[in-house]
DNA sequence: TTCAATATTTAGATAAGACTAAAAATTTAT
DNA sequence: ATAAATTTTTAGTCTTATCTAAATATTGAA
C-alpha cells in the first residue's frame, strides 16, 4: 500500500508521461511536485523498489502496470470527489481541486465505490476531464481544442486544459460552461485569435483561451 | 495548524475526560492510542507547547479552550461523516468508524459548512453519539444507560456506549436499532440481567448489553 | 515512614520525507 | 572532441513521530 507521498509522485508521472510515452526525467518530476530534485530520487528509488516504476539511473522512470494501476485509482478518487463537491455541495468548478487533493487519499475500496454509484456513474469531472473506470481504463473522447476547430464550425466546450482558478473564473465571467456551444466565425492568422458566436452573441476569443479550451465538434 | 498525528491526541484525550473533569494520564493516553508511553509524553510536550492543553510532569493534561475546540472539530467532522455514509452510501452503522477517522481530518472549512447543510444539519451521529455544532457546542441530551431504567418503564433506544463492530452486529441482529422501544420488565439482581419487551417479543439482556445501551424514558 | 511497585520522563535510535552541498554523469556548444 | 553547462545522484543533516532502555518521580503497602 502506497503512502500518500508516494501517491502524490505517482500521479505526477503519470500526468507527465500522458501525452508523450518517453520516460520521465527527475527534474520534471521534481518541479511538478514542487521539491528538490535530490528528494525526487530519493522517492524514485522507493517506487521502483515497490515495483511501482522503471528505473535506471540519469535515464528517467516510466510507470509499470501496478504503478499506473495505483496513479489511476487515485486520479479516479480525486474526480470523482470533484463531481461530489460541485454536484452536490455547491462547490464551484474553480473551488474543487483543492479540497479533492486531500480526499483522493482516502483508503476504502467501499467508500469509492458507493460514491460513484451515489453520484450516478458519471464519465467526467466537473473540468471534464475522464473518470477512469474500476479496472482503470480512462472513457475515450472525441475531444480537440478549440483552436484546432475549422472555420464555420459549430462545436459544444467539453473540457479544459488549463484548470486553474484564474482561466476557470474566466470562463464563468464569460458564460462558457461545459455545454456551451461555440461557433467558430473566423480566425485571425496574425494573432491567432477567433471570431466566434457564443449564447447567440458574438465576440473574440484570444489565442491562450482557444488552446485550453476543449470541444466536441457537434 | 494540527498534525494528523496531534488531532488524534487531542482526540483521544478529549474522550479519555469526557465523563471526568480530573486530568488524564500519560499511561491512558498511550493505551487509547495504541502506543508507548514515551511517544504520549513526546506528543504532550508538542501540545503544551502549542497551547492546546496544561500539562505539569507527572501531573497529566487537561485540554486548554483551544484543544478543546480542536479535538470536537474533528470530532464534528467524524460525525458528520458518519452520517454521510450511513445516509447517503449505504454504509452500515458497524462499518463507518474506519473510514470516518480518514475523512475527518480533511481539512476545509466550506467543506463541513456545505456537508452539514446537505445532510440537513443532522444532531446525531449513526450511533446516537450528539454532533458539535460549528461553535463546538454539544447538543445535550437526556439519555442514560438501560442498565439504569426501572421496573415496569418504556424506553426507547437513542444510542450505544460501545460502538465496536462486534457490539454493532450483535443489536442488528437482534433487531435492536435507534428508535426502538424497549419496555423493562423485570431485573435479575444475580446476574444483573434484565427480562424486557423488544418489538413485542420478550427476552432477556444481559448486564454486559444493559451497560452499553443508551436510551430515553418515553 | 520507608521501600517496593508503578508511572512518567529522558536519552538515544530509527524510518520517512524533505533539504543543502558536493560529486558524478550526461548533454550541449564550440 | 573536448570543455562547459546542465542534470542527476550521493552524502550528510533536519523534523516528525515512533521505539527501547534507563533514570527519576510518585504512590501505596507493610
Amino acid at each position: 500500500m502506497a503512502t500518500l507521498s508516494e501517491e502524490n509522485y505517482l500521479k505526477a508521472i503519470f500526468h507527465l508521461s500522458k501525452y508523450d510515452k518517453t520516460a520521465v526525467s527527475t527534474n520534471a518530476i521534481a518541479q511538478k511536485m514542487e521539491t528538490k530534485a535530490s528528494s525526487a530520487t530519493d522517492m524514485i528509488k522507493k517506487l521502483f523498489e515497490k515495483g511501482l516504476i522503471d528505473y535506471q539511473k540519469y535515464k528517467g522512470v516510466k510507470l509499470t502496470e501496478n504503478g499506473r494501476l495505483a496513479a489511476v485509482s487515485v486520479i479516479r478518487k480525486h474526480r470523482l470527489w470533484e463531481v461530489f463537491l460541485v454536484d452536490k455541495l455547491r462547490f464551484s468548478w474553480d473551488e474543487v481541486h483543492e479540497v479533492a487533493e486531500q480526499l483522493e487519499h482516502i483508503k476504502s475500496k467501499k467508500l469509492t465505490r458507493e460514491l460513484d454509484a451515489f453520484l450516478e456513474f458519471p464519465t467526467e469531472d466537473p473540468h471534464g476531464d475522464p473518470i477512469p473506470d474500476t479496472n482503470g481504463n480512462m472513457p475515450s473522447s472525441q475531444k480537440l481544442l478549440l483552436a484546432k476547430v475549422k472555420q464555420l464550425q459549430r462545436c459544444i466546450c467539453v473540457g479544459v486544459k488549463d484548470s486553474t482558478p484564474k482561466f476557470l473564473q474566466y470562463l464563468d465571467k464569460h458564460k462558457i460552461a461545459l455545454g456551451t456551444e461555440i461557433t467558430v466565425l473566423s480566425r485571425e492568422s496574425y494573432d491567432e485569435s477567433m471570431a466566434v458566436k457564443i449564447n447567440n452573441i458574438q465576440r473574440s476569443i484570444s489565442k491562450e483561451v482557444a488552446h485550453n479550451l476543449f470541444v466536441k465538434i457537434s
